[in-house]
DNA sequence: TGGCGAATAT
DNA sequence: GATATTCGCC
């Protein structure tokens, strides 16, 4: 238990997907009616996962406007075309993006992990939905996501903190298997005595190359995060753990402005186009690399979009990463 | 005000 | 049951 703070953190690292596993996937969450709103046609997944074991999506083609291109011509052709015409006026006549109802997110296990990851790195005290979604840098999640999922983890932490302490019987399959599917850090089930005086809260990378400002937001809480931690606060901590900073922005700007409600970062209508940019990110697989670089401080993720029509209607939106542990 | 968290709704 | 939305409070 000595190596804790670079063993972690190394397979933490190994578990990333390479750059092979995240090149098929592509855009990410954008809702089927946002991306209509916005004139975006997604360049879709070609649906590199045939390993994930999934849900039994049945087998509804998605609707013809996101067909799927090859990433390098994604944006090429795919791109958002101008032509639309109607987001101002016709059809969708108001703000129909602001109205329009986003699919429900499900929340995979792996998805699942990184939330974990977030608010471990974060440590319970500071985890709170906003700071959580900042770290995972899952674009497209809100606040709100984090918040419902974040109530649910604080019950089922509770209900874990009940049994290991009180009563025996444990495991509670069907309920828990989200939860269950991501070890829970020991500290969160023990706010009160904290681990001796080490791990947890790693300092990334040191890596300087030039990070943006809303990313100093991040790792200023980091920071915060870090001082308010008794333990974290002797010798120990020094400059290192400030150089946390660079934290979501793996290859281009990675956050999205919150807007008002939260939302998710929309591109920019503007100009009745938006940045390139937003769709180009991501679509570059962050380099894995073993040497000192960065990327987000969980692993890259890539979205499944997925209409359940079947459902009576109903979308639902599968974030999934490339690979799983 | 924005954001949090608990309660409540779907 | 899982997620979303609402609502009171800070």
């Amino acid at each position: 238990m000595r190596e804790d703070d670079s063993d972690w953190f190394a397979r933490w690292e190994e578990e990333l997907p390479s750059p092979e596993e995240l090149m098929p996937l592509s855009q990410s969450l954008i809702s089927p009616d946002l991306a209509l709103a916005f004139d975006i046609r997604s360049p879709v997944h070609g649906n590199g996962n045939s390993g994930q074991p999934h849900h039994h999506h049945q087998s509804t083609p998605p609707t013809p406007s996101q067909l799927q291109l090859p990433s390098s011509q994604a944006n090429s052709s795919a791109e958002f075309a101008a032509d639309s015409a109607d987001l101002g006026s016709g059809a969708a006549g108001d703000e129909p993006a602001r109205t329009l109802k986003r699919p429900r997110l499900v929340w995979t296990p792996q998805l699942h992990k990184r939330f974990v990851d977030a608010v471990a790195h974060l440590g319970i005290k500071n985890a709170v939905p906003k700071t959580i979604m900042q770290l995972m840098s899952v674009d497209g999640l809100t606040r709100e996501n984090v918040a419902s999922h974040l109530q649910k983890y604080r019950l089922y932490l509770k209900r874990m903190q009940g049994l290991s302490s009180g009563g025996g019987a444990g495991s509670d399959p069907a309920t828990d298997r989200l939860f269950a599917s991501s070890p829970v850090p020991a500290h969160f089930l023990h706010p009160n005595r904290v681990p001796s005086s080490d791990h947890f809260m790693p300092s990334f990378v040191p890596i300087a190359t030039l990070q943006q400002q809303q990313q100093m937001a991040a790792a200023a809480a980091a920071a915060a995060a870090a001082a308010a931690n008794p333990h974290l606060q002797p010798p120990q901590f020094h400059h290192r753990q400030i150089a946390a900073a660079h934290f979501g922005s793996p290859t281009n700007g990675q956050f999205n402005s919150p807007t008002s409600n939260g939302q998710f970062n929309s591109p920019t209508t503007t100009n009745g186009k938006f940045d390139p940019s937003f769709l180009a990110r991501q679509t570059q697989p962050l380099h894995r690399m073993s040497t000192p670089s960065l990327h987000s401080p969980v692993g890259n993720y890539s979205e499944d979009l997925e209409s359940a029509n079947a459902n009576g209607g109903r979308t639902v939106l599968t974030l999934f990463p490339t690979r799983d542990d």
